[in-house]
DNA sequence: TTATATGATAACATATTTGTTATCGTTAGT
DNA sequence: ACTAACGATAACAAATATGTTATCATATAA
């Protein structure tokens, strides 16, 4: 009986997760990793980012540590004072 | 005392929206906008989306007429199958 | 050691989205 | 006239995000 140990085992663990839900934690991954590293980049606390977007800090930490899906409104909000949008893509639009 | 009459008119009102208020809303027009327009060139009707993305027909219908603001996650299982995803990019980068 | 700032989180209230089921008015086709 | 499919929406329950206030453990600096 073989033991999911590493984080990338558990997430290609079919039984656990479909293919779908795979997919969406991913692009979540991604997503939220481009705007923790764009708040580090800036030099800005979760505090002054809060003051600055008007989103409270501890709505801030949750989406950081993925506790929460954030509402686009909500993602916008954060991202625009750090120089970033949200926009839509071809999936094909290989990275 | 001047009446507010078209749609841009409104939005330009800065007794009513502030800037940053109406550049959420430009930008949720924008991002829904392109939403709709690759269903509809797609052929697809909200009720056939619904069965592909796991998004309910209302639940479509009230974000393509800007009723709720979407998580990104709902905005992510309704782009899917329709070949988009989201992506963050910088503000400078003119369209 | 003390002070300060950080990210994380607890607890609860509030706001909002989404699901569910059903139906409406409209349009297109027969 | 009838049918079928469409998008929109009503009404309510359920799920989830966000606000609010406070605190925690940790790291850093004085």
């Amino acid at each position: 009986m073989k033991q999911v140990k590493t984080f990338s085992e558990y997430m290609n663990d079919e039984e656990r997760v479909s293919p779908a839900e795979r997919e969406k934690i991913n692009f979540e991954i991604e997503l939220i990793g481009k705007m923790v590293e764009a708040r580090e980049q800036k030099g800005l606390s979760q505090r002054e980012l809060a003051r600055l977007s008007g989103v409270k800090q501890p709505a801030i930490a949750r989406l950081e540590s993925m506790k929460t899906t954030p509402q686009i409104d909500t993602l916008f909000k954060v991202l625009n004072p750090l120089g970033y949008t949200i926009s839509i893509v071809p999936i094909n639009a290989k990275k």
